[in-house]
DNA sequence: GGCCAATAGTTTGTGCCCCAACTATTGTTA
DNA sequence: TAACAATAGTTGGGGCACAAACTATTGGCC
């Protein structure tokens, strides 16, 4: 029989969610960290990898980051030299993020992290793709 | 066909997890806010809910938090009120951290914030229990 | 053209999260 | 029993997350 109390810590899904998102990002920091990047630094260099110059308010919407957080972050990341901030000069009020040649070199580099992480957590792809599928319908319902 | 980028950020678990746990909390925030808690603050009073006493450290075993993230965090729920936070005079090291009334009048409030979250989010409950045994598997393997 | 609303970013404040260094207490063992 | 190791918690630093207040630019409209 399962625990009836509906405020039992163990069932709570929120709590799950937390904790395994916790997880698996302690995954990521030692992978990530020969190449100065945070996970939150590691989710725009994908972005990048995908589609470079984006504006900063792109980005915050493919993150589904905040401006605020994001603002502070990628001056980091221009920091360390993996990207440029530039303001469009067809409207000054926009930021276009763009790699440098450092940033687009560090893509061969993180080849390597989603095999890793893969081989770390040992479960088969299907259920890591069937978590994702079910992720994706948590997020799509939350918004 | 799926995209056989494996650095592409859609498909990414760690995105979606990271994205998700952020969607579900933000569904907390409101919910929460009339009681004066943020989500992590909710997990312990859940996990004191369940029993109190319990040390400090235990509770950060159960939630599997860092201590220098719970001692403020415990700080902030004593000085409102919720627990008291006390020396166990067997054991001079160890913090007892027990709830007050006012933290166990709190519950009955408390009891409305499921079925609120789960209305919120619309989903079957069946898919969350799902969702919920795919988290644990996820985090036992990055354990 | 001049006012006004909308838009893009920035800054500040509060809190969470982890790490590393630290203090204080307790347990072990030569 | 005196040294030493282990344990529990605290503190400070760097970074993330979000909200609210702010600046600067742009677009629409009289």
């Amino acid at each position: 029989m399962r625990d009836q109390n509906p405020l039992a810590l163990e069932q709570q899904v929120c709590f799950a969610l937390s904790v395994a998102a916790r997880s698996v990002v302690a995954i990521y920091r030692p992978l990530l960290e020969p190449m100065g990047l945070t996970h939150p630094q590691y989710l725009v260099m994908l972005a990048l990898w995908g589609e470079s110059p984006l504006t900063q308010r792109r980005l915050s919407e493919l993150l589904a980051l905040d401006p605020g957080t994001l603002s502070p972050l990628l001056k980091r990341l221009e920091a360390i030299g993996y990207l440029r901030r530039e303001r469009d000069p067809a409207d000054e009020r926009s930021l276009a993020i763009t790699l440098t040649d450092s940033g687009r070199e560090l893509r061969a580099e993180a080849l390597k992290i989603p095999p890793a992480v893969v081989a770390r957590l040992g479960l088969p792809i299907e259920d890591l793709q069937r978590l994702h599928g079910a992720l994706t319908q948590v997020i799509a319902a939350a918004s």
